[in-house]
DNA sequence: AAGTACGTAAAGTTTTTTCTGAACGCTGAA
DNA sequence: TTCAGCGTTCAGAAAAAACTTTACGTACTT
């Protein structure tokens, strides 16, 4: 058995996973879970935890939680495996639609809170606007937070259309999936 | 001079800026960096460090790298004024461009990373597949592994046509920044 | 040339986050 | 019913990040 082939076929796999972690933080993902991501990815068969925990050198808690971390963004799940009572665990492999999903639970969490605060704080400052015994100075004051704030609603719905896109897969109608050379 | 009526404006303006800050964490950045942008934001004037550390309450050296962080995601550009020596700096009032920017700079970035990671182990996993002394077990592995980098590179590519598409403006044709009605 | 005002780098402190190990509850097996 | 194996909760330890204070370099003023 030739064990450096297995070494290069390690480092390889080492270096993307290393990289793909890394960069994880995009996603709100800590290192080590991004590892995790990573070692399931080059993973023919599902992952227990204790595996996964034996493969990272990490506790199995940390390999709880990091699943865990990774099932909210539907970036992996639990598969059933009848015969052993230890939960398994395999990736998505697909990666648009982890971008996707991922893109859709957070932004558009941040962008519903962000729209809901504008609205609110947009109809106080109107309701302000309408007031009569207003002074001059005051009034410029509501009427530029008026303009941010309707910039701000302007650029949240067009988030929320993006996004949308993004959920029904028309996004690929116009930037499609594969492109023929290159 | 009715301070109520100012504490509704100020009111309002802390909603929205404090709920802005809460969810900049999705452009890595921190809550205090995110109510320097919030203050910024409702301001008519450009404002200086010592001003800003006065508004926000914080040490002079954090407004200073708080105003860099948003200065490289381009959401604050420092402004000329001449008379005084200190730096004066403003927000960018687009946040299309914001957004845009921010995509490009951070996902670009790790986009392109990841991208050069997958093709060198790539191609060195091709160059091991050549080998003719392989086991049948190894090529598995091999073979599996570049089916995975396979997929990754797709989807990279996808996502830099998409920041493309951000970045030259085109995705206003596909998900236009006004809707008419609603 | 000396002094002052400014922004930032460096070092140190505080706060937050991440990780671990022990303890718990649940489920299935004996 | 008891026991063993599993995932998870919780409290504490370790690590990382954020923030402040001090100190420095530069540029303008006098």
């Amino acid at each position: 058995m030739d064990t450096n082939q297995e070494r290069i076929l390690e480092k390889a796999q080492e270096r993307v996973i290393e990289t793909l972690a890394r960069n994880m933080d995009l996603y709100g993902i800590t290192m080590s879970t991004g590892l995790l991501y990573g070692t399931l990815l080059f993973q023919d068969k599902s992952m227990t935890l204790d595996e996964m925990g034996e493969a990272l050198g990490m506790s199995k808690t940390s390999m709880s939680t990091g699943v865990r971390t990774l099932m909210d963004l539907n970036m992996v799940e639990k598969i059933w495996k009848k015969g052993t009572r230890k939960d398994h665990y395999e990736v998505n492999l697909d990666w648009y639609q982890n971008f996707i999903d991922l893109f859709s639970v957070k932004w558009r969490h941040a962008s519903e809170q962000n729209v809901h605060s504008l609205k609110k704080s947009l109809q106080e400052l109107r309701a302000l606007q309408q007031s009569e015994e207003l002074t001059d100075e005051l009034r410029e004051r509501v009427e530029l937070s008026i303009r941010r704030i309707e910039n701000g609603l302007d650029y949240y719905l067009w988030l929320s259309r993006l996004i949308d896109s993004f959920e029904s897969h028309e996004i690929f109608q116009f930037v499609p999936k594969k492109e023929s050379d290159s």
